[in-house]
DNA sequence: CCATGTTTTGACAGTAGCTCTCACTTCATA
DNA sequence: TATGAAGTGAGAGCTACTGTCAAAACATGG
């Protein structure tokens, strides 16, 4: 998603607007933190306005809030096989996504995390988005099963997945290393306990 | 927790001031909206001056993110009867917690999720402290079962739990009606799907 | 190539949340 | 009642964020 067609020049323009402020942002919060990073600052290393800054991202903490994954996600799910657990099928999906990022994406990726995972008021904003994104969930394993969207026991099953999630996430400064390659294994173990969980009596 | 003793002449005060400012923020929240109403108009209104808002509320959003429940309900988890599930527990405690509550204080927290329940970034800061509480339950859940606190499958049952939870509670403005007592009822039910689950193979 | 209209941008002013300082008042206590 | 601590108010200052308006960059039809 990251490279659309060139189109025209406008676009072209837009488009490396858009990558050099969250570029200078990314790197000025890694140097200085991110309260301490003011949106002129970021404006000036990025050679543009504060008002052009607020055009690309409604507020500072837009520039590292955008996460585009969960939709492929949700695709990968559906082109799951038939008949595997739920869980499965969202490990499964995740691993189809995560493994086929670019390492340009990757780092990108990484670099994100590492700075929400610091800050309170990311974070929480982070779990908003996370949380909502159980509604998305909740259709993709219902569909998967072919079962209706409303479904309640598929929003519950969604629920407890996300939150196993959220539960081995490095939240609340456990250590202070952000998202590495291994916790996305951590988070893989965990969905297998509860998967565990639902298999036994 | 609401009354304590009355102790000194400095203290009671200062609970009056604390409740005088909270009362009135609550009343210009539901009148004019969170975002339309200044921490300035909430000073004016509680006669008390800018600074004290801030002495005694870090941030205008602290004013309705004290929740002071979570603690009895881990207590509450600790002195249930051996032998019951993690989800009964956890159920059996928010019942007992809630249902002792008093009218005055049913009513405040009816109104404060009304609230928050409609204000994006106040709802993000509630969801970041509930997760916090995983920590909290999952050791609580543990005790309850003579388990070490750091056993990762009960870290993995209150994810579950408290994601269910998340996923039922009438997030992204589904109805705006705010937390009823009948919500209650809702996650109650989805306790019990999810208890259904675990109980199946 | 040029004139036209649209999009993007920058400068500027203004609002409000939040912090900090300092002097003044109110309360506790010895 | 004297002394110190705690609580308060006034005001200045920083920064995120919004809105306006005119200039510049770009697209498009002739």
């Amino acid at each position: 998603m990251t490279s659309s067609l060139p189109a025209g020049l406008r676009e072209r323009k837009k488009a490396k607007t858009r990558a050099a402020i969250r570029d200078h942002a990314l790197r000025l919060f890694e140097e200085q933190g991110y309260a301490a990073t003011t949106v002129d600052q970021i404006a000036e290393a990025a050679e543009v306005s504060q008002s052009t800054f607020f055009r690309y991202f409604p507020t500072k903490e837009d520039v590292i809030l955008t996460d585009d994954y969960d939709p492929l996600i949700v695709e990968a799910i559906k082109a799951q096989p038939p008949g595997i657990s739920p869980v499965r099928a969202l490990v499964n999906g995740m691993r189809t996504v995560f493994y086929n990022l670019s390492p340009e994406e990757w780092e990108s990726e990484r670099r994100r995390q590492a700075i929400y995972q610091l800050v309170p008021e990311l974070r929480a904003r982070v779990m908003n988005q996370t949380v909502s994104a159980i509604d998305m969930l909740a259709a993709a394993l219902a569909d998967h099963d072919g079962k209706p969207h409303d479904d309640v026991t598929y929003r519950v099953i969604a629920g407890a997945i996300v939150g196993v999630i959220l539960a081995v996430a490095p939240l609340g400064g456990r250590d202070g290393e952000g998202f590495q390659p291994s916790d996305f294994a951590e988070v893989e173990e965990a969905l297998e306990i509860l998967e565990q969980q639902f298999r036994r009596g």
